[in-house]
DNA sequence: AATTGGCAGTCACGTCAGGTGAGTGCCAGG
DNA sequence: CCTGGCACTCACCTGACGTGACTGCCAATT
């Protein structure tokens, strides 16, 4: 039962306090704000909210925090995301646009959003749906040791070195070359394992062993596709922030670097809705109690689809972060092709 | 004219303060040393250490502290690289030896030396010096924009993203690949500039724009093999050892993040010896005042070779830092084949 | 000449008490 | 339902005061 003026009240205490970094008082909330009414009402609204769980005093006389309800309230009421001035979204376009390659885009991208935000930037590396095999490459290194590189249709590389048991002459690589892209050029990924399979039966019986070794890697390259990654950029922000988190940021960024707890929580949110989404506080993992994440999916043609976004204290500026989280996702999935159709 | 005992006393200091993170006094340090002399003895040995602002005391009456001259000083006469245990020589050997492709070694090794310090590790990426073209591959991402995948020798590999002036057929994509592999495959990279420049000539003229934009990416790929980028891991532990930075990490992340400073700095140590080194305090860049930097050069066959290392506070274990970082350099190189003649 | 014990002096740091002010909760009156 | 007023509560600042870990120096000793 919390009235109309209190979710304004609520709203005011959030900006306030995102900007002021101190508990907010009636008051003051009477002076920034224009309510129309005095100090002594708006305590009254406090007091409700704070029945509510929305908002919590830090001790019994000083001013009011918004919890992570409090937080979560105020994102999914805050319906306009103004978006972001023609001169930021220039910037965006302009920045993005000299691009030179993949890992690049996801590379100024990451850098572009820890600017925009003043946040940590994470992207998620998409994955790849039903992906085909462009071009398979094999390099020598030395006698024995040979390095496989993997193309694919949406344009991903990966490189592997493997130790074969024999020595690869030229002639025995280019044959390689020729029958591993004779069998698997413009085949889907899927395809990859059981055609290794049978790679061997098309060379001469002493070469089977490397052959089942070159057939290993190219189901690794397979794998390598499917397993995720984030690259990040701004740990300095996190650290700059520092005063917002009551323990250390320390296993925060360890969380960051490990990756792990942050994919499991971008595929978590790959099952909310498609628009930008945050998650609050309490929300996340053990770790991340006291931060916030903010992404947006964005997409790369086809049905590859991955998830990008900010990660900061829960005491941020949820609507400029989602706005430039939001408008740095569109642009991206623009890049990438996706709305060229 | 520092005499030998005050040397060993500098030493005590260095390795007590390291431990202890507290101004070391000539009480205690009689008591964790066996000097065989009293405490006012060593303060007249400390006394002329600081003479020599070898150690500095932080206010009038307490403990000393070594200067960054004091650590040089350790560092260039005073610490023994004691080797790495078998333990941990086996576990280097086992972690680096999963790696799976070259990226992934140095992903590898970063963590690694990041564990083995509880530092910030840091690994270049070394500078291909005459690497010659392997293969150059096209995927077309929608009509007019195309993917270029340039491999060279060394087995390194970048992606680039070009818009055509015009939309590149099956048949354009196929002449293109057969034509430049025909024209640049084995050739070394300081050609590809020359022969881009003459692409044009083997096409029809109304494809010669477009050739062109392909040209500049082929010139773009070479540029990208002489930029140098380093990876890093750990950040963690620089927040972990943020009370030994005056100021904040934020400027030491910052320049981290930066990759330019840094970067200046791997470069300006390549001239160094060949062995394992340290630029400490203010022997550094503005920003890393407060920071040590420990590297090694690594190589990876031929003439390309790189840096590695970890950075922290000069406040750091040195003889510890500095065998890790020795031994994992030695053990990159022999994995990437420069031993193996 | 080097070493030692002794002693005065310095200064960071922890503790404690008192004062200050921002902010709340509640109540009686509009 | 709103308002002004008032008592009450704490976090926080400040200054005073001991305490203890040092150093620096000097005269005595080997």
């Amino acid at each position: 039962m919390v009235s109309d003026r209190a979710l304004q009240v609520l709203r005011a205490i959030v900006q306030d306090y995102v900007s002021s970094r101190e508990p907010v008082g009636s008051k003051a909330l009477v002076e920034r704000h224009q309510f129309g009414v005095s100090s002594a009402t708006i305590r009254n609204d406090m007091a409700l909210l704070e029945e509510e769980e929305l908002i919590a005093a830090p001790h019994t006389s000083s001013g009011r925090v918004p919890t992570d309800k409090g937080y979560r309230m105020f994102v999914d009421q805050l319906a306009e995301l103004r978006p972001l001035s023609a001169g930021q979204r220039q910037a965006i376009a302009q920045f993005l646009d000299q691009s030179i390659d993949l890992d690049d885009v996801f590379a100024r991208t990451v850098r572009l959003l820890s600017q925009l935000t003043n946040q940590v930037a994470l992207v998620q590396y998409p994955t790849l749906g039903n992906a085909r095999v462009r071009h398979v490459e094999f390099v020598p290194m030395t006698a024995t040791r040979l390095m496989t590189v993997f193309i694919t249709d949406g344009g991903r590389v990966d490189q592997r070195i493997i130790e074969l048991p024999l020595e690869a002459d030229e002639v025995f690589v280019g044959e390689l070359r020729a029958k591993v892209n004779a069998l698997l050029d413009g085949r889907p990924l899927a395809d990859v394992g059981g055609l290794a399979d049978v790679l061997g039966e098309h060379f001469a019986p002493e070469r089977r062993d490397a052959v089942r070794v070159v057939a290993e890697a190219l189901v690794g390259h397979v794998d390598a596709h499917r397993q995720d990654r984030l690259v990040m950029a701004g740990a300095a922000n996190l650290v700059r922030t520092e005063g917002d988190f009551a323990g250390s940021v320390y296993p925060v960024l360890e969380a960051i670097e490990e990756q792990v707890t942050l994919l499991k929580l971008f595929s978590e949110m790959e099952l909310d809705s498609q628009a930008v989404a945050a998650r609050i506080g309490r929300e996340n993992a053990e770790a991340l109690h006291e931060a916030a994440v903010v992404t947006s999916p964005y997409s790369m043609g086809a049905d590859q689809s991955a998830r990008l976004g900010v990660l900061g204290p829960t005491r941020m500026d949820y609507s400029n972060n989602m706005a430039a989280v939001r408008a740095v996702a569109r642009y991206v999935s623009r890049l990438l092709g996706e709305d060229e159709r």
